[in-house]
DNA sequence: TTTCATTGCGTTATTATGACGCAATGTAAA
DNA sequence: TTTACATTGCGTCATAATAACGCAATGAAA
């Protein structure tokens, strides 16, 4: 099947296969060289970029899909994955960006379920940089990490999204040991803490910090240390 | 319009009005006579309880559904309304449940978009118990608060969500004040205390308690007290 | 060999939390 | 009218959690 006929089908039938109304957006966070990530499709049709994202099989449970959906941006599998807020704004229409996109690649609809209302759902999810593979959707240009600190014009209500979604991480971070989702499974101290740093955007105070982790997470040192600059720094693993 | 017509339109037209696949269900806290209180529905169709619930109009922002339905059932306003999950499990089926509701009224009906397979986001407001005035929706027969201790059988994953709902209340009295939205305007140190130990569901100390909630919540003391058996009992206003 | 940023492992001060003492109050019983 | 007593306001003290900082050891770079 031709891209132009998935779309197709995607527009005409899409409704027998999925529910309506029901949308799911995945905010998918790496952490790499210092700095927050999260993954984006670059949709071209809008000259904006989006957050990943999909809809719900008619026999398939949400959390399913945000699995979904994460697998098929970045090869991830088994990542635990976190709803974090509903969005329904009435005002978050999609009918527009659609019909431009379906203008663009020279498709004709008067009709379609992607035309209607759309609640979506948020779905966090922390992902270790180095092990993902960036893949776009079908009607996406491209998949790339952004920093936080750099987020492109993004389609719809997504920046508003995107700002919930990190306001969750942080709460989050403050009561569990989330964190090193984010990163390998070897790292020292400080790539942790710099990790810390980032997300919580404030210093923190390198001897109490170690402190805290020790004590909250199930760490296990390593007798290895890290070949680089000045002095030993042992590795930790989960 | 008939009862009979009304719900009649409902399955066969709702769709034109509502989303599809897409309800809210509200868990509606109270306090009484130092329990902890939920308002439940009677759906006699199917021999259990129900917690108030509904759908979401085409241009509605679900925040406002879920207002509207707490409008609806205790007559209260400008409450607010927190979304604490959504509820996807494809196994939650109201498709048994309403085929035997139409069967009790009287209406034969092979398809209808309340057939088909719903998602539902839960809702919880914390109310003042006396302000209320319970009223039934037109599909059932009651309307009545319940202990939290004596919860009867539920129709669907209801039981779940009021579980899901009394957790999330009780995480969230830890790190915000937000326990005296549940009592009237007035109210002494002792019965915030029976309140907030009802909730956590464990004893307080009486002064420690009384420290915490001065140093975090902004209660103002009135010179009044309270006429009963021992001593003064200053009433605090928020 | 020296320099120096970085690290491991501490101390001290401050604040938050939990457990309890005691005198004052005001209704109810004597 | 007097006494008893449950309850309250206001306090102390011990412990735990948090924040701020000292210092010697390390090991690559100068």
């Amino acid at each position: 099947m031709s891209l132009k006929e998935e779309i197709r089908e995607h527009y005409f039938h899409g409704h027998e296969v999925y529910l309506r109304h029901i949308s799911v957006d995945c905010v998918i966070f790496g952490f790499h060289n210092n700095e927050l990530k999260v993954l984006l499709l670059k949709a071209s049709y809008a000259n904006k970029w989006a957050l990943p994202g999909g809809f719900v099989l008619k026999e398939e449970h949400m959390d399913q899909s945000a699995e979904r959906i994460l697998k098929m941006r970045t090869g991830l599998d088994k990542i635990y994955m976190h709803q974090f807020y509903v969005f329904s704004d009435p005002g978050r229409s999609t009918k527009k960006i659609n019909q431009q996109f379906l203008k663009n690649v020279g498709i004709n609809a008067e009709k379609s379920w992607m035309f209607e209302r759309f609640i979506t759902v948020g779905y966090t999810a922390l992902v270790d940089f180095t092990k993902v593979i960036p893949v776009p959707d079908n009607i996406s240009d491209a998949c790339e990490w952004f920093s936080i600190s750099e987020i492109p014009d993004l389609i719809l209500d997504h920046k508003n999204i995107f700002d919930k979604a990190l306001n969750n991480l942080r709460s989050e971070l403050n009561f569990r040991p989330v964190g090193y989702n984010l990163l390998s499974r070897k790292f020292t101290m400080p790539e942790l803490q710099k990790l810390y740093e980032t997300i919580l955007n404030r210093k923190l105070d390198r001897r109490n910090f170690q402190r805290k982790i020790e004590a909250t997470a199930i760490l296990k040192r390593l007798d290895e240390t890290k070949k680089g600059v000045a002095h030993k720094a042992p590795f930790y693993y989960k």
